[in-house]
DNA sequence: ATGAAAAAATGACCACGGTCAATATTAAAT
DNA sequence: ATTTAATATTGACCGTGGTCATTTTTTCAT
């Protein structure tokens, strides 16, 4: 006997939310704890995973949809041509991606489903992201001897690396922008 | 007033270091507890910590000894020439790499020092993999348009990245070194 | 040998993510 | 309206990583 889903379902889900949204504007992701979400929501701990799987389910899903928004800031520019202009383009995504490590270190570990059944929000920004740059990549006067599939997967390695790189204090001399520039073109544009 | 580290120091940390050798050899990495391994060293669970800072610390210098040993093999033979060459001698690397979810997520994470002060295990064979990739590139028929270190740092980028797609449901068509070797091809020697 | 100080080890304790049997609420069948 | 079964919620409880005041052991100057 299947039963319609309830209206509080819907409200408890929304309240778990927005409370865990509060709490991540004021003291970010990485300090998020779900004791303190369910007292802003007002619910036993309980019923946070009845609704989610686990902590970082919420996760993905809230940083997924952040995501989301930077690639749609992307895609509503006009396409880039250029290294620098697909750089620029991808900033608002990349910045979010490292303003925390935190953040970063789930992006990684979620970029790929692990089973096909559950393609989890942040897997799904990733092949994204990957979509938005071929398609960018294909309009634009690039190399032609490999497919834009290709160009594009090396595109994201490159942005992954160049991301890392930033964490690291072996390699702070170079900034971001400037390390990934070099690497896209050195991979766009070959002239060897 | 300075005292000589005692012997019972190394004494216990070997304990240490070797009961959890024998939890990781009969469970992997994934399964290891502290508490199985302070039960197994005959020590207190403040032991532990009084040696390691955390868990992951254990990890890194395990880790970090198995992905040490892979280099030295990887040093030990003839220098490769040609991309499927440089796959075969990174493979046990990168087989060893990819062997737990646990471990590869473990080594990302770690793989860039945090500070310079506290360069980890991990973080020292990631420049260690760089360096021995990057010799070899230099004596073997490359592109000359870009540096070795750069030629080097893409490869690192892109085995990453075939290595995450090892995991991902979504590209487990392609098979890890087919992907890398498209990559390293398309890096290495393009011909746009 | 003795006393003092430094180093090492201890284990009760805490923090926090996650579980689950019990309870409460809702939607539909009668 | 009453019953029934699916659904949602609860909070006591657990596992496990990590802390720290206290105790034990070692080292060294005397």
């Amino acid at each position: 006997m299947q039963k319609a889903i309830q209206n509080r379902t819907i409200k408890t889900r929304a309240k778990l939310l927005s409370a865990a949204e509060a709490v991540i504007q004021s003291d970010g992701y990485q300090a998020l704890r779900v004791e303190e979400v369910v007292k802003a929501a007002g619910v036993a701990k309980g019923t946070f995973f009845a609704h989610f799987n686990d902590k970082d389910a919420l996760m993905e899903i809230l940083i997924g949809e952040r995501l989301n928004a930077c690639l749609d800031q992307a895609e509503a520019g006009t396409p880039p041509k250029t290294v620098p202009e697909i750089i620029a383009a991808l900033e608002p995504a990349h910045s979010f991606m490292t303003s925390e490590r935190y953040v970063f270190d789930l992006l990684i570990r979620y970029s790929g489903a692990t089973a096909v059944a559950d393609i989890g929000p942040i897997a799904y920004c990733f092949e994204r992201y990957f979509r938005v740059v071929m398609l960018w990549l294909e309009a634009a006067d690039m190399r032609k001897d490999v497919s834009s599939e290709l160009l594009a997967e090396g595109v994201q390695a490159f942005a992954i690396q160049a991301m890392s790189l930033r964490f690291c204090a072996l390699h702070s001399a170079t900034t971001f922008t400037d390390r990934l520039e070099t690497y896209l073109d050195a991979w766009l544009t070959p002239t060897g």
